[in-house]
RNA sequence: GCGCCCGUAGCUCAGUUGGAUAGAGCGUCUGGCUACGAACCAGAAGGUCGGGUGUUCGAAUCACUCCGGGCGCACCA
């Protein structure tokens, strides 16, 4: 409601700078800092300042002085040295949020791609992971639910050095010794993975059982390759498995094996090699490689081969970004190829995620063919990213080289402290620094279904210090959702090139800005509707209860329109989070819609109010204020428990 | 050496793309449960927005420069 009055103002304001001077402009609104200016604040006239030569107050005067009538907006007045603020029709906006006035959610555009979490499938997820795909599942529900619609592709590189490391460890028995217990899958190659790794080290010579597996894995067939499949397959069941318990789910999983067998990658070089994108370099470093020349990616690159980036190394094989680019290349549909696709996971929920496979299947799927394609990609690799982008537009595909989005991220680190309670050794120089990071191949880091362990423990207290009677079984579902809340929140309330410091104590916290902190407001919200049915009460038919008028009565009090002008911004704060890419904000305001609630809660005694009108609007914003924060919650991936 | 990111309250971070008196959470200090649940609320203290120069009606935000920190710059993925 409240973007629709933005935009409805920008338009009228619009047009009148259109017929006073004859300029076209897109008139920006924003929201004053003080509740006095009133609702919406626009700073057109400052804009218009320059090309007139004219003093900001007097233009801002001479916009007011023939506007006509807007609808919804009961006053418009300048203020300061230029500003023209408006004040709303405060019946008006209610009535119109009472009736649900329908926000355009028109489907929009073509088919968004994104790719997102792309574990390497040989251990098991940490929290670096996390971000990734909180990060893109959220970025992928505050799409959808403005409209667009999303497809959500998992990168499965099954064939890389990382999953031959792994298989190298258990065809090497009498070296990599199998830990007794039982532990999982995932885990045990956790460790099996950072052995292999530290063996190479003192063991130069053991890296030839790697380039010998990662050739049988090319080859597809063998025992290695046999090994491969399966720590790759059981891997990805595993990380599908952990998503799931954070409600992060996916459409389909391209994998490297077919894009290998496919022979997608050959496609793609025949294009790059005939558009002349690539060349074989015939001197230097690079000599008998095909490579990009510098120039392409990067401003200014002058030294010829000196910063070019080798795609086909002289022994024929392709680069991790030769692959990238073929992959991209299919996502957009220009590579006149596609993939087989056969059922590979069903949900607890029935949904069925899909997986390429090079054999013909009977039951058609189709994917890929985007408008437009986010990958989120650590900002680490935004070099090779560039590089992808180049490509595509050496092949001139420039359309589709500007809709390839890097949604990049700044990575999580640990703090010392964590570091230390989680026993990892540190140099005294690493003690000294803020943040350190985590390494996958030397096995530290913070397993995520640990993670999700701990806080669902620490939830379980909390939630049985106050609800001993509840069942056991009831008890741990409540706990599961308050630990996916608090962790999916402290993901999602830093902006994208934030360092993540994690911190164990702080990240264990509900209170303050957290998840569980947002949804302890939607669970009173719920409360308070149910002790009405508990009274023997009944919610009262708003529409019919509720008058423009009376709404207009009751959010004359200053505090209740506040509140609700609050409430109502939901829809644009997800609209300008995705203009921005910035899912964080959607989190920030989730934080203060709550914090709005807390505050309507304690001012406002609903049950036990006498008048018959007040009590019907106060339960109509308890109802409104529920309704808001279930729907941004949901935005943000984050479910509402029964009682916390 | 080159490229990208960061520097805002004691700590961790926001800051609607250049706007009105710079905001939260944590921590500290004061108060508030006989419950629409205190995982909460009310209040207080706490700032030279890393330093400097510039651009203009107006700068935490843009440009230049210096300082400090991080990450990239493979025939690894």
């Amino acid at each position: 409601m409240f973007h629709v009055l933005e935009k409805r103002i920008a338009a009228a304001l619009g047009s009148r700078i259109q017929e006073l001077y004859g300029i076209g402009t897109l008139v920006q609104t924003e929201q004053p800092k003080q509740a006095s200016f009133g609702e919406i604040a626009v700073p057109a006239a400052f804009q218009l300042a320059r090309e007139l030569k004219k003093a900001p107050r007097a233009i801002a005067q001479e916009l007011l002085a023939g506007a006509g009538a807007i609808e919804g907006v009961a006053a418009l007045e300048t203020a300061g040295n230029g500003y023209l603020n408006v004040r709303l029709d405060r019946g008006y906006y209610g009535a119109n949020l009472l009736e649900g006035a329908q926000e355009d959610c028109a489907a929009r555009g073509g088919k968004i791609i994104v790719e997102h979490t792309n574990i390497n499938p040989n251990k098991a997820a940490h929290i670096g992971h996390l971000r990734n795909a909180i990060l893109g599942d959220t970025f992928v529900r505050m799409l959808r639910s403005t409209g667009h619609q999303v497809e959500v592709q998992n990168y499965i590189d099954n064939t890389g050095v990382q999953v031959a490391d792994v298989v190298v460890g258990f065809l090497h028995p009498e070296i990599f010794l199998l830990p007794e217990k039982e532990q999982p899958f995932d885990y045990l190659c956790w460790d099996l993975y950072a052995a292999v790794s530290s063996y190479y080290e003192d063991h130069k010579e053991a890296l030839e059982w790697r380039r010998n597996t990662l050739h049988a894995i090319e080859a597809g067939h063998g025992a290695q390759a046999e090994k491969a499949h399966e720590v790759s397959d059981r891997i990805v069941h595993a990380h599908l498995a952990t998503m799931w318990r954070l409600n992060v789910t996916y459409d389909v999983l391209p994998r490297e094996s077919e894009i290998l067998h496919l022979k997608f990658w050959a496609t793609a070089f025949e294009l790059l090699r005939q558009r002349k994108a690539i060349y074989l370099e015939t001197d230097g470093k690079n000599k008998g490689c095909w490579v990009m020349p510098g120039s392409a990616f990067r401003e200014g690159g002058g030294d010829e081969g000196e910063d070019s980036k080798v795609i086909v190394r002289s022994n024929g094989t392709v680069t991790y970004v030769g692959k990238d680019i073929a992959y991209q290349l299919w996502k957009f549909g220009l590579l006149g190829k596609d993939f087989h696709y056969r059922q590979w996971h069903t949900y607890p929920d029935g949904r069925v995620v899909w997986s390429t496979t090079d054999e013909p299947q009977e039951e058609l799927q189709r994917y890929g063919r985007g408008s437009k394609v986010y990958n989120v990609i650590d900002s680490r690799q935004s070099y090779l990213q560039d590089v992808v982008v180049a490509g595509l537009r050496a092949l001139g595909f420039e359309r589709q080289a500007d809709a390839s989005i890097h949604f990049s991220y700044e990575m999580v680190a640990l703090t010392p402290r964590t570091c230390v309670d989680l026993g990892i050794q540190l140099s005294d120089e690493d003690k000294q620094r803020t943040y350190v990071e985590v390494s996958g191949r030397k096995g530290l880091g913070v397993k995520a279904d640990d993670l999700i362990d701990k806080l669902t423990e620490r939830a379980l207290e909390e939630v049985t210090s106050r609800h001993a009677e509840e069942p056991e079984e009831s008890r741990r579902e409540a706990a599961a959702k308050i630990a996916v809340g608090a962790l999916r929140y402290f993901m999602l309330k830093y902006t994208r090139n934030s360092v993540i410091a994690f911190d164990l104590s702080e990240a264990l916290s509900f209170e303050g800005e957290t998840g569980p902190y947002v949804q302890y407001s939607a669970v009173r919200a719920r409360n308070i509707l149910r002790k009405l049915e508990e009274r023997g009460e009944s919610l009262p038919d708003f529409s019919a209860e509720l008058s423009r008028e009376a709404m207009a009565r009751q959010l004359d009090n200053e505090g209740c329109w506040q509140l609700l002008l609050a409430a109502s911004k939901a829809g644009s704060a997800v609209e300008r989070a995705v203009t921005s890419g910035e899912p964080s904000h959607v989190a920030r305001y989730a934080f203060q819609l709550a914090q709005s609630f807390s505050n309507f809660y304690h001012e406002y005694p609903v049950l036990t109010e006498t008048d018959r009108e007040k009590k019907t609007f106060l339960l109509w914003m308890t109802d409104y204020f529920r309704a808001q924060l279930e729907r941004t919650l949901d935005v943000l991936g984050i479910q509402v428990p029964e009682y916390m």
